[in-house]
DNA sequence: TCTATATAGATGCAATTGCATTGATATCGG
DNA sequence: CCGATATCAATGCAATTGCATCTATATAGA
């Protein structure tokens, strides 16, 4: 009988603190794209992972899985991205059923100018808060809580 | 000059892990109450201060403060709790504008129920995965990322 | 007191999310 | 090859969220 089911309250006070900043941080960061008249982080999101594959895109089930967005959602949300043009939608030739998702120049330069933006709350909002010490640290704690099957 | 406008490797690694493993652990309870047909865990974070609060309940605007939510949230929230009757809205002799909210015996025994299985999520997803001193540590790094009027 | 401003909370409407299901192709077992 | 099952992606519909605004009361200032 080892299965914990009653959590210490260093878990809770752990759980608390990570509920309660990462909702904050992300909220600001949107605030701070929102004052620039720039799209949602889950497009930021979407964009990077895309411009991190090239030419050859990506599938949306790949999309899916490393973005952690439901499958309805990815869907959605690369409609809205070709309906601006950030992304195109390509026939797969190997798998009827798919298609191949690529950013577009207007994409990768959406993409640029959100990162001016989502970098600097980045530095702010964690790199002035703590050493690279202390940030490696963070780092390798998270990592422990991630779920086996979670990438990266 | 000693605006960071760029984060650090550092930085935006632990940025990066921190959304990652937030959203996860999020989605792995969220569905935890799921699949023993509780509501979510918004439900939980009103509940919670509500009875913490005890029978003088808090306005909505104490409420706010505390959850975070906004506040067009907070108000259709309490509008599905009190229609479940978990909570009630009380007239405040004071202020003509307010109320009080205040959780209700069925109230309390949802908080109670939904306890029984977050507490578990969280035993499980933090508590099995780390010791209390690092569980320990990271409140204490996650601590240093608070936005400074944020409370608790 | 009277007007201007601030605060508490609700709400109309548009956008997004969640859920369940569907349509279409792929793959597997016999 | 054929039917059963699995996978990829889209979508109808309900619920929730976000935004802007609105109503009502409170407070501050002339």
């Amino acid at each position: 009988m080892t299965e914990k089911t009653n959590p210490s309250p260093a878990a809770i006070k752990a759980w608390a603190r990570l509920m309660r900043v990462s909702r904050q941080l992300v909220e600001r960061a949107e605030d701070a794209l929102k004052d620039s008249s720039l799209p949602p982080l889950a497009w930021y999101d979407v964009l990077h992972e895309l411009a991190e594959a090239g030419e050859g895109g990506l599938r949306p089930f790949q999309l899916i899985e490393r973005t952690l967005f439901a499958q309805y959602n990815i869907s959605r949300l690369l409609a809205r991205l070709e309906a601006d043009g950030l992304v195109e939608k390509l026939r797969v030739a190997d798998d009827g059923r798919g298609q191949t998702i690529r950013i577009t120049g207007k994409g990768r330069e959406t993409r640029r100018r959100m990162w001016a933006v989502y970098g600097r709350s980045i530095a702010e909002l964690v790199g002035a808060k703590l050493s690279n010490d202390d940030l490696d640290t963070l780092s390798a704690l998270l990592g422990r809580l991630r779920h086996p099957a979670m990438p990266e």
